[in-house]
DNA sequence: TAAAAATACTCCATAGGTATTTTAT
DNA sequence: ATAAAATACCTATGGAGTATTTTTA
């Protein structure tokens, strides 16, 4: 049993997607007959029927389903492998990765930091909120994170614990005081523990409407404005700052930033 | 750029091993002219040299060696997605990978209380020392881990807390004590913190031969024999027995055997 | 009966083979 | 001088197009 080629993959991905040959071969720029060759050639290589076809239905085995998700991460990894591999033959240059808003303090030091130690190369910051897919896409070489984020597929350093602080509108009942418990916190049925996946300033806009309360690591409060007030929360364990990258690669300049961000973060 | 085929990593593993075009395709069971000429068709393609070549040397470039690794993990992607398709295509069965030496016990017992279960489906136990490499090469559908074991690219929940106990030759001077501490064990250079991944028996004949000491589980204790000795160890973090699944799979026959799983261990 | 997949056939692009040249040690 | 990769040229497998048939809801 030979492996499928990358070309099957694709093919069936389009079927799957689509659920109807004349419009997968037509997304594909190719002619309905060649596909469904394609396919079942693909189907009898595997020795599995992917789909089940009739002359109005195509629907998918489970053995179909199985395979559009092996699909994926196949051609995901062979992406980001070209990716990665374009990347080191370039002129090199690292990209790392930060959550909007946190521009200053860590951040800015230990590109600092870098940027005077031994051979640093161009460092390109990328602001997202996505970092994990950002690494595992081959996109950014290393992140700064949350030690509550998926670090599936990646390694990560510790950098610092940051102490807790509720985001409140400013006006909350609970805004006045020095410091908060989860349980006054949870008494307003706006806190979210995990806070929407959209940048700092969006958050801050949208807390400050008072659409939810959230829980953040100190770090986030540089330029909070007047709408929204910081209150510390006491008996949380408090957020480390972590620093990823993708697991089983290898970058000199790289572990040069990580060891970089380790010095900077013990020393503040 | 469209992507690399398949064919093509496949070919540039083998000349990336072999530092050889000739040999290269020799193994490949080609001739060298059109395996040069699927390289740098590839070099083309992905706009970076591979290999740095002259008529006496074949070497990889930095960005080689990083797309030796991305084909490895991209190859192992496709090899492990075609087996759990094929897995999933004919008669059902599960495979449980364990390591050797639990045949008793929790094992059983999950067994056993899976095929009196609702829709069970024969399942096949896979003795092995590495239960990660079953899962992740699409081998084995689920396995009995330790939860110091690496979890990259797999799912687990814990199932029981074993109490720690030290293996020691008979004769040891520590084998007539009730309990030891980690204390203990360490004036012994004989002490391993990490058992050796062996089976079971082999461990267990070179534990009463004296050649190291180790603490394991309880359940490995089933059958000692006389020429080893069990002592329970204090003040270390008990060892969780967990059964691990690959991430981002889904099976409903190995989700009732986990959830089957769950319930024998909180129930003993 | 009609929409859609499968089949029959044809063609051509490209992977692969053979013979030879180039290159670097 | 020679080992080994690259190039030139040829062949043929098999992927893709067009026309048509088969299938089933």
């Amino acid at each position: 049993m030979d492996r499928p080629e990358v070309r099957d993959l694709v093919y069936f991905v389009a079927v799957a997607e689509h659920r109807h040959f004349g419009r997968a071969a037509e997304e594909l720029g190719m002619a309905q007959p060649p596909l469904s060759r394609a396919i079942s050639r693909l189907e009898r290589r595997l020795g599995v029927r992917l789909f089940d076809r009739t002359s109005r239905r195509v629907d998918l085995t489970p053995a179909g389903e199985v395979f559009l998700r092996e699909s994926g991460k196949i051609l995901a990894a062979l992406d980001s492998g070209v990716r990665r591999t374009q990347q080191a033959a370039r002129p090199r240059r690292l990209v790392l990765a930060a959550p909007a808003g946190t521009g200053v303090g860590l951040l800015a030091e230990t590109l600092d930091a870098y940027r005077r130690g031994p051979d640093p190369v161009p460092v390109e910051v990328l602001f997202t909120t996505d970092m994990g897919a950002a690494l595992r896409s081959g996109t950014a070489d290393a992140a700064f994170m949350c030690s509550t984020d998926e670090f599936d597929g990646l390694d990560a350093v510790d950098l610092l614990a940051e102490t807790p602080v509720a985001l409140l509108p400013a006006g909350h009942p609970l805004a006045v005081r020095d410091s908060l418990t989860v349980e006054d916190l949870e008494s307003d049925e706006r806190f979210r523990a995990q806070p929407p996946p959209v940048g700092l300033d969006e958050l801050l806009d949208r807390i400050a409407l008072g659409e939810f309360v959230v829980v953040l690591g100190a770090s986030a409060t540089g330029r909070l404005g007047s709408s929204v007030v910081a209150v510390p929360v006491l008996g949380v364990p408090s957020n480390q700052i972590v620093l990823a990258w993708p697991r089983a690669t290898r970058s000199a300049p790289r572990d040069q930033l990580v060891r970089t961000a380790v010095a900077v973060a013990s020393r503040s």
